[in-house]
DNA sequence: TTTCATGTGCTAAATAATTAGCATATCCGG
DNA sequence: CCGGATATGCTAATTATTTAGCACATGAAA
């Protein structure tokens, strides 16, 4: 399965991008969950499609359709960020995390600042 | 300036995706870039299409054009990044920079790990 | 039961994106 | 000077996306 999110239309991805930040939704909180979104009608016709193509799956629960994303948040996610590293940063994981961090939002708790040394620690020992 | 990469088309992003990934580039590298390209005339009419969007500019170089993305790649970088930790982290810049450091490709050099500790010992100080 | 609110599937139409092709300009080597 | 290779601009047509609307199902409240 390619990771390759550039094969989604606009409205496509803007409704994965919903699905996998709920993790599940109805057509109609799909749809309050856009900014511009279309009729609730047009929502439910791309999650069909979506559907049919293979990124979504539904659930009928209490007589209404759930739908979730295919693939797990967890690989998703990476190839979001891989194509994000890939696109704005030469590959360097260092400098993308870098930028996280001096992302205007960044507000690591020092709990938070704490766990990352710990990870960036191991990951050195483990020469990775 | 809506950071909003979601109003790009498929073949804009791609197109703006090798862009930002090059800096700069002619029709020609644009196509050589895409796995899945179409004719050198549609990617010109892309290309032209985007700066009247106002998205890229081109300069005219030994008479032919390259062409540039107007945001800058720190901007882009800045507002994809947010849209990847807001969709898949619930924004959680610490939770992205975790999965980064766990990505198969992240390949930390010590010298990184260490440039990257120091970072977040910054950050943790300063409160951020 | 009847009615209303809220579902669904499907289809056709409007809109947007994508594409190829033609007319033309420029540079370079023979 | 005259091709050929490589540009650009533009236009029109194809193709994909996006949309609304209709027909019908279901459950709850009057």
């Amino acid at each position: 399965m390619k990771g390759n999110e550039s094969q989604y239309s606009r409205r496509e991805r803007q409704i994965m991008d919903v699905l996998h930040a709920r993790a599940r939704a109805t057509a109609a909180e799909v749809q309050a969950a856009l900014p511009d979104a279309p009729s609730y009608s047009a929502i439910r016709a791309l999650l069909r499609i979506l559907e049919a193509k293979g990124h979504v799956k539904h659930r009928e629960e209490a007589g209404r359709y759930v739908y979730l994303p295919c693939a797990s948040r967890e690989s998703a996610s990476r190839s979001a960020l891989q194509r994000v590293v890939a696109t704005f940063f030469q590959g360097s994981v260092k400098d993308a995390m870098a930028a996280l961090l001096e992302s205007g939002d960044a507000k690591l708790s020092a709990a938070e600042a704490d766990q990352l040394q710990t990870l960036i620690q191991k990951a050195k020992q483990e020469g990775r």
